[in-house]
DNA sequence: TCTGGGGTCCTAGGACCC
DNA sequence: TCTGGGGTCCTAGGACCC
C-alpha cells in the first residue's frame, strides 16, 4: 500500500471491437461482435453498441446472434491487435521500466519506479497524458485507474470505463470498498461468490467483519487469507515486469463431437505438433506432458506424465500424449482435445546439445517419420476451409478496387467491403471465391499522418504508428469487459 | 446453435524419503 | 508390536482471469 496513487492500471476499451471499428469505417457507431464464428464459438469482445443488446464476453455466439441479429460478426485478427498492443506497451514503457502486461489490452505500471509521479497531482497528470498519447498513437481509447495498490487501481479503471480516468485517493479504500459486492475483489468468481452468499456474505465489509479465521475455514488457507486482506483494502503485491512462462498449451473444440478413435488420435498428434512448435518458438523445453479431453457432456479431464528430463522433441511429446490418450475413455464422443507442456526449462535441446542429441531424437520418433518443424496447419481443422480462408473481417486486396475486408462468404461467393481506416465508409462488391484478382491483404495502420505535437513513439523497428488524427478514434467506445 | 483458448494458482491425496 | 511427522514430487481437478 502506498501513500500516493502511483500504481496505474490501463484497460483499453472493448479492445478487439474498437480496433475493428477504427479499421473499418462502415462499422463505426454500429454493433460489432468479435469472436469464434463456428457452431461452438463464443464472444471475445462486443462493442458498446452491441452490449446495449445484452451481448457480452464469453456468451455463446448463437445467443449473441439472437440478441443482436444485425451486428457485424467478425473473427479476431490477433496479429493486428498485437501490433496495436505493442504501440501501447511502448508508451507505457516510456513512463516506467516497471510495466506488467496482463493481456494484449491491459497492464499495470509502477509510476513511482519510473520517477514520473510520487504525489496525487502528478500521478493524475501522467495518467491523462498517457490517455491522450494512446489516442494520438493508436486512434483508440483506454481507461486509466490510479491508486496505491494493484487491486484498487484495477477497480478504478473499471469505474473509469469507457474513455475515462479514476483516481482513488489512498486512505479512502475501506470506505469505498465496504458497500461493494464481494464480486469486485480479484479472485472472487461465480463459485466463490455463491459460496460466500450461502454463508451470508455479499459485501466486502461482510468479509472484513467475518474475520480471517472464518474466511480460511470457508475458502481454504491461501484464498481465505488473501481475501481477508483484500477486503480491508490491503494489497501490497508489487508490479512485476517479467514473468517466466510456466506452461504452453494448445486446444481445439470441434464443430461436431469426435467418435472415431483413429481420428481422435490423429487430432492429438496434430495438437502435439502445434504445441511443440510453440514451445520451441518460446525457447523452452518441458518435463510434464498434459492431455486434456472435454467429453460430449462437457465433463473435462486431464491426464499428465512427467518425464525424467525436459524435452522439446516432437516425437517424445507426441508419444507421451498418445500414451495418455490410451488411458482415456472416449465413448460417447469428444468435443475438445488439448495438449500442453509444463515444468518448463529455459532452453531448447538444439541450444544445449548438438548432433548427438538430434540423433537421439530421431531414435525416439520410432517408426514415425520425423515431422517437419513447419507442421502444416490443416485447413480442414475445426472450421471449414472456405470459411477460414475468407474469414469475415479479414483484410483483402483487389487488383482493381484496392484494400477491403471480407464481409461474408458462401456458395462460392465472397462479399468484400472496400474501405480502409482513413477512408469514408466504402461500398460492397461480390466476387467468386476463386477470383484471381482477389488476394489476402494486410492490416493497415489505424493512424497514418503524423500530427505536430503528438508524442513520438520510440519505435525500434519501424517508423509506423506515430502522431495521429483523433478523428479516427473509435470514440467513447465501450463498457467494461466481463460485466 | 449451450458453453473458446490461453494461461495462472491452489488443494488434496498418495508415494517416497528421512 | 499397533503406528511419528515433515518435506517434496506427482497427479487430478477446480476456480479464476482476460
Amino acid at each position: 500500500m502506498r501513500a500516493a496513487p502511483t500504481i496505474l492500471h490501463l484497460d483499453m476499451d472493448a479492445f478487439f471491437a474498437a480496433a475493428e471499428q477504427a479499421s473499418k469505417p462502415s462499422l463505426r457507431g454500429k454493433p460489432v461482435v468479435v469472436g469464434g464464428l463456428g457452431p461452438r464459438g463464443v464472444v471475445a469482445t462486443a462493442s458498446y453498441e452491441a452490449r446495449r443488446f445484452g451481448v457480452h464476453s464469453a456468451m455463446p455466439m448463437g445467443q449473441a446472434r439472437r440478441l443482436a441479429p444485425n451486428a457485424a460478426y467478425l473473427v479476431p485478427r490477433f496479429a493486428f491487435y498485437r501490433s496495436i498492443s505493442e504501440q501501447v506497451m511502448r508508451l507505457l514503457g516510456s513512463l516506467s521500466p516497471l510495466v506488467e502486461p496482463l493481456s494484449l489490452d491491459e497492464a499495470f505500471v509502477d509510476l513511482e519506479a519510473g520517477g514520473v509521479a510520487d504525489d496525487t497531482a502528478s500521478a493524475r497528470a501522467a495518467g491523462e497524458r498517457l490517455r491522450a498519447d494512446i489516442l494520438a498513437t493508436t486512434g483508440l481509447t483506454g481507461s486509466v485507474g490510479l491508486a496505491g495498490s494493484k487491486m484498487l487501481a484495477k477497480i478504478a479503471s473499471e469505474q473509469a470505463k469507457p474513455d475515462g480516468l479514476v483516481l482513488i485517493p489512498p486512505g479512502t479504500e475501506r470506505t469505498l470498498l465496504g458497500p461493494k459486492s464481494v464480486r469486485i475483489l480479484p479472485g472472487v468468481g461465480p463459485a466463490t461468490g455463491e459460496h460466500l452468499r450461502r454463508a451470508g456474505m455479499t459485501t466486502v465489509s461482510d468479509l472484513a467483519e467475518a474475520g480471517e479465521d472464518e474466511l480460511v475455514r470457508l475458502l481454504g488457507r491461501a484464498h481465505g487469507a488473501s481475501l481477508y486482506r483484500m477486503a480491508q483494502g490491503y494489497d501490497d503485491r508489487p508490479v512485476v515486469a517479467e514473468r517466466d512462462a510456466k506452461s504452453v498449451s494448445v486446444e481445439d473444440t470441434f464443430a461436431v463431437d469426435l467418435h472415431d478413435r483413429v481420428r481422435i488420435r490423429g487430432e492429438v498428434e496434430r495438437l502435439a505438433e502445434r504445441c511443440v512448435e510453440r514451445l520451441r518458438a518460446s525457447g523452452h523445453s518441458g518435463r510434464t506432458i498434459v492431455l486434456k479431453v472435454r467429453r460430449f457432456d462437457f465433463s473435462t479431464l486431464t491426464r499428465s506424465e512427467t518425464l525424467r528430463g525436459p524435452t522439446d522433441a516432437l516425437g517424445v511429446v507426441r508419444e507421451a500424449a498418445g500414451r495418455l490418450l490410451d488411458s482415456v475413455d472416449t465413448t460417447g464422443g469428444v468435443r475438445l482435445l488439448g495438449v500442453g507442456v509444463s515444468g518448463l526449462a529455459d532452453y531448447t535441446q538444439e541450444d544445449l546439445f548438438a548432433q548427438a542429441e538430434l540423433v537421439g531424437e530421431r531414435g525416439a520418433e520410432g517408426a514415425a517419420p520425423v515431422a517437419p518443424e513447419v507442421a502444416v496447419a490443416e485447413p480442414t481443422g475445426p472450421v471449414a476451409a472456405a470459411e477460414r480462408y475468407w474469414a469475415p473481417g479479414h483484410d483483402v486486396r483487389h487488383a482493381v478496387y484496392g484494400a477491403g475486408w471480407v464481409q461474408g462468404s458462401g456458395l462460392g461467393r465472397v462479399t468484400v467491403r472496400f474501405e480502409e481506416p482513413g477512408s469514408a465508409p466504402g461500398r460492397v462488391r461480390t466476387f467468386a471465391v476463386d477470383d484471381p484478382e482477389l488476394e489476402a491483404g494486410e492490416a493497415l495502420p489505424l493512424v497514418r499522418d503524423p500530427v505536430p505535437g503528438a508524442v513520438p513513439v520510440p519505435a525500434p523497428s519501424t517508423a509506423a504508428g506515430r502522431g495521429g488524427a483523433p478523428g479516427l478514434a473509435a470514440g467513447p467506445g465501450s463498457h467494461p469487459r466481463r460485466p
